[in-house]
DNA sequence: CCCTTGCGTGACAAATGGGTGACGGACGCT
DNA sequence: AGCGTCCGTCACCCATTTGTCACGCAAGGG
């Protein structure tokens, strides 16, 4: 998913949240101070800066300028932490370019949501997809729905996004880890069988249709173009 | 799009909002006492007044009266700007007839977005869009009402911002985190199984109608069209 | 033609997601 | 103050989903 840079001196805090944004599925990476904080995104330019206002050397204040006064860095999502609703932090804060703020105490439940309704709001606007068609397939992500040859057919979430995957890379080889990583989400180790038994599963609901999943012995899966020779 | 006054004496907080509704697309007026807002208000009858509770002068609350009291003015949308604390006036706020508040403090996003949707909740009637309807199912948002095969239905404030949210995105999934954040707002973070109490609930009130709200696991919910296949 | 390796498949247990009834706190009304 | 309503939370239970395994077939190389 998205990645995080939590900068916050409070070691516990920031671990608590470390470990919650990770078991939210997002990577993440810690900073103690604001220099460390400041190096690590020049390392490797976060989505979200999740950034503790109170911090021993630079404010967070002094962070998020120098943030945003780097060309690399301009567009990162801030996401200020204060402890206080100290009104004249909270201005300064969005002066300085903040685009949220979260008042200390706040549950980590909401701080998971806050940030992942900010990455959705800059991330593509996007209401509706257009179905992905496909000779006898269509698949609606909008409305989460799939037909075989006109035929609604119920997909499991899972099943789903692999063939939303499948489908929207047509003709392309998946390989086994690469649809680990990128519809199980890598977090869990599993055993690579899982994905033929899912492949399998889904090619029964393809009915007539199921030769347009093809196995690439050795290398893994694809959806063939029908329309190709 | 529309025109904001903006009434606050902080001006530094009063100019940071400013900023960011303009940023929004808003154009905006600012009075930091509530005489110069009663003075603006009458000048270019503004679309929503936002409200500062604290004035030097009057108070929030009076400029509220004033501005009911007036027959040009009386149908401009205001919003209070309330601190925490002061939960008392937050309710005389609405008995003067605050069409919402934002408690201080308050992020500016949170703050356009509820500027927004309330505009866009009185837009409605002046356009005389005409009720949601849908198969058994017709939503008059204008009036707030709710029937279910002609016999009105009572829902409660929750229920129907639910029901109208998922009615007016017929066929699409809407996550849980979609729903917590517009229908709640995630200003106060929930247990997601509040939505499935919530449903449950809407269900209930459904009667006969209750298969057009639809489960779809792991995902969200949905709203089907009866009128398709 | 045989052997190796990769894959399909059916079965199964564990994990998950969601429906539901109950509870209690907060709020508003009288 | 007393009462009813609304709403968030919880615990329990069930159905479905999902990960894993074992078995056997099929493909491909020698």
């Amino acid at each position: 998913m998205s990645h995080v840079l939590i900068v916050d001196d409070e070691r516990d805090l920031a671990e608590l949240i470390d470990f919650n944004l990770r078991g939210a599925g997002f990577s993440t990476r810690l900073a103690f101070t604001g220099e460390a904080a400041l190096a690590a995104a020049r390392e490797q330019s976060p989505d979200v800066v999740l950034l503790d206002l109170m911090l021993p050397d630079l404010s967070g204040i002094e962070v998020c300028r120098h943030l945003r006064a780097n060309s690399q860095l301009r567009d990162v999502l801030i996401v200020m932490l204060t402890a206080k609703s100290e009104e004249a932090d909270r201005i300064r804060g969005f002066e300085v370019g903040a685009d949220d703020y979260v008042v200390k105490p706040f549950s980590v439940r909401e701080l998971v949501l806050r940030l992942k309704a900010i990455l959705r709001r800059s991330a593509a606007p996007k209401e509706s997809v257009p179905p992905l068609a496909l000779g006898p397939l269509r698949l609606d992500v909008t409305a989460h729905r799939f037909y075989v040859e006109g035929q609604e057919t119920s997909l499991t979430a899972l099943e789903f996004r692999l063939m939303e995957h499948l489908m929207a890379r047509l003709g392309r080889v998946q390989s086994r880890e690469q649809l680990l990583e990128e519809v199980w989400g890598l977090s869990s180790s599993l055993e690579t069988r899982t994905i033929d038994t899912h492949v399998m599963r889904l090619r029964d609901k393809l009915g007539n249709a199921r030769a347009l999943l093809e196995t690439v012995r050795g290398v893994g899966y694809r959806i063939v173009d029908p329309t190709a020779g």
